[in-house]
DNA sequence: TCATTAAAGTTAT
DNA sequence: ATAACTTTAATGA
């Protein structure tokens, strides 16, 4: 939880829900609030010339999207998409920076908050930068598989379609597919019915 | 080697 | 039923 729900609800936030597939804001848009998800999932994503996907990123409940560009005067660099059915806390920018200025905990947190996205950046972009397939595949599940308890082999279920660990890789579908397969010949993973343990 | 295209099987809505 | 996802195979950069 990035701010305190009951918090933001005494500082204006009002509720909006979105369904799998709308956006809460889109690329170009300029940046009026401050959106923290109480349910659902939504992704941060591009889309190329072609049309191709690249997920950014993915958040849950109790994450904030978009609070890092409300900083600077620029518009949104991406895409916010609901996947699944949403509750989302919006708070204008005004009313966001007020709480900011009046609290150095709520201050703190949202740094904290960036700093964790930030940190994943830095290791998803070493990743996907020149390595071969099986690295980048093996470099995201080791980050999501990061912030479970349970580090034994393939106690961890990945959470994610082939589809979006290939879009979260730069990956094509296809190439995910076959490298997941090679990698469970490795017994670096494991499938069954369709899931990846890791 | 990986992406792309096409085609077909499977699962979820 | 229809859309979304998974898989295999052929081809090309």
């Amino acid at each position: 939880m990035v701010i305190d729900e009951n918090i933001l609800h005494s500082a204006g936030a009002e509720i909006k829900h979105y369904s799998p597939s709308e956006y809460l804001f889109s690329q170009g848009d300029i940046p009026h609030y401050y959106y923290q998800i109480i349910k659902g999932e939504v992704k941060l994503n591009n889309y190329n010339e072609d049309g191709k996907e690249f997920i950014q990123n993915i958040l849950s409940d109790g994450q904030s999207c978009g609070e890092a560009i409300l900083f600077i005067d620029k518009p949104y660099p991406m895409n916010a998409e609901a996947m699944t059915e949403c509750s989302v806390l919006r708070l204008h920018k005004s009313s966001f920076f007020n709480l900011l200025n009046e609290s150095p905990q709520i201050c703190m947190e949202v740094s904290s908050f960036l700093s964790q996205r930030l940190y994943y950046k830095f290791v998803m972009m070493q990743n996907i930068s020149s390595q071969d397939p099986s690295t980048r595949l093996k470099g995201l599940m080791d980050y999501l598989k990061s912030f479970q308890d349970d580090e034994s082999p393939y106690s961890y279920m990945i959470p994610l379609t082939r589809q979006q660990m290939a879009s979260l890789t730069g990956l094509c579908v296809e190439t995910a597919i076959r490298t997941i397969k090679n990698m469970e010949k490795d017994k670096i993973v494991k499938i069954e019915n369709r899931k990846v343990l890791y």
